[in-house]
DNA sequence: TCGGCAATCAATCACTTGATTGAGGGCGGC
DNA sequence: GCCGCCCTCAATCAAGTGATTGATTGCCGA
């Protein structure tokens, strides 16, 4: 199946867990947790079981695995987006261009977050990892909101903090729906942006 | 506990699985779909294995059930509340006002609620179930900002599908949260309603 | 009162599933 | 060459796990 070269072996040990969890990844999106079962995985690798865990000890330890490759792939997706000096309503429209750019290219990743962050609420490995990251998320569009409530870009009664939690609310709900359609998306979004912009200012 | 009396027998076969599905309710929210097993609801009843099967042929018929029931206590709920004839700004909070009682009075049946939309996705009769649910709860949100717009009690710019999306997603997103706090949703509930309404009306 | 049916259970099946064990195989260093 | 370490696997374990079987029990109508 997956490895064409059978004789080849000695993969070193930081490429082998890393193709362990992108194969946990896969099978998580395709069955959830319920199905997630340690031969399937192993099966998809190409390895043994008892090969699986000699580089991940537990399944446990293999969920929480997974969780990390999602943390680091999101930071790295951050850190490649320095946006700071823009104008709120920018940064705003910025935020939204990244979800959709996700939404259309790796919806998948959208699936597997969502699959994470149920189970986080049972593991607390998990949860230590998908928290932080979900706050940083929402963190991000109340310093919007509260730096375009301070110039007037947007409303002047807005909360920026319920705002916030609105916007990624209703990004991440949309992901969730098995019909997301990137049309209703942009509808969404451009609701927001009528929600939030102050009505007397001339900024958009 | 329906029966303290332990020689008693042949329950009727309604109130059994209306039994069976309580107690899958119960375990789906304590472990989730993950760590439902048929031994722990049989015994949570308080009967054998094989009269849980009697019952309910198998596991997915079980799910299945489940998800009916979640279905049957939304329909009565949402019967048991005619608001015809009201403005669409009463609509909309009494709308909130329904969430904010569940969100105090039953949090498990939304957690519930979340289980069963994740498991939908890759089960179809848990789909069937659960998508009319969804969709008739966002579909009252879409015919309130319809009717407001055309009134003018929400902005006249405002598109009702789009809102509605935003508002059932924000109101689910926050459920999933596990800190779910009540002041943050009547924050968010609060913001809801200033980002739809009509700047330049004088109905709020 | 007694046949028949609905409901129940102890015992068991066939299979799954996470994890372990012990025996190597390949490769770098000396 | 060969020692030692990292990596791999076949085989196996023990605890589940959904489902079935065949017998049993209480109730109701004839």
């Amino acid at each position: 199946m997956s490895t064409h070269t059978p004789p080849l072996k000695r993969e070193s040990s930081d490429e082998r867990k890393l193709a362990i969890a992108q194969a946990a990844r896969e099978l998580i999106i395709e069955k959830g947790f319920e199905g997630l079962r340690t031969r399937d995985i192993a099966e998809r690798v190409g390895i043994n079981i008892a090969t699986l865990h000699y580089h991940v000890p537990t399944k446990n330890a293999l969920i929480a695995l997974v969780a990390e490759t999602i943390r680091d792939q999101f930071s790295a997706q951050s850190a490649r987006r320095p946006r700071t000096g823009l104008s709120p309503l920018v940064q705003l429209r910025m935020e939204f261009e990244d979800q959709r750019e996700t939404l259309l290219e790796t919806p998948d990743l959208i699936v597997l977050m969502t699959e994470l962050i149920q189970r986080a609420r049972r593991d607390a490995a998990v949860e230590c990892v998908m928290r932080p990251l979900y706050d940083y998320w929402v963190g991000q569009f109340v310093e919007i909101y509260a730096a375009g409530r301070l110039d007037g870009t947007f409303r002047p009664d807005i909360d920026p903090v319920a705002a916030a939690n609105i916007t990624t609310g209703a990004v991440g709900d949309h992901w969730r729906q098995s019909d997301t359609s990137i049309a209703l998306y942009d509808r969404i979004a451009a609701e927001l942006e009528r929600a939030f912009l102050n009505p007397v200012s001339s900024k958009d």
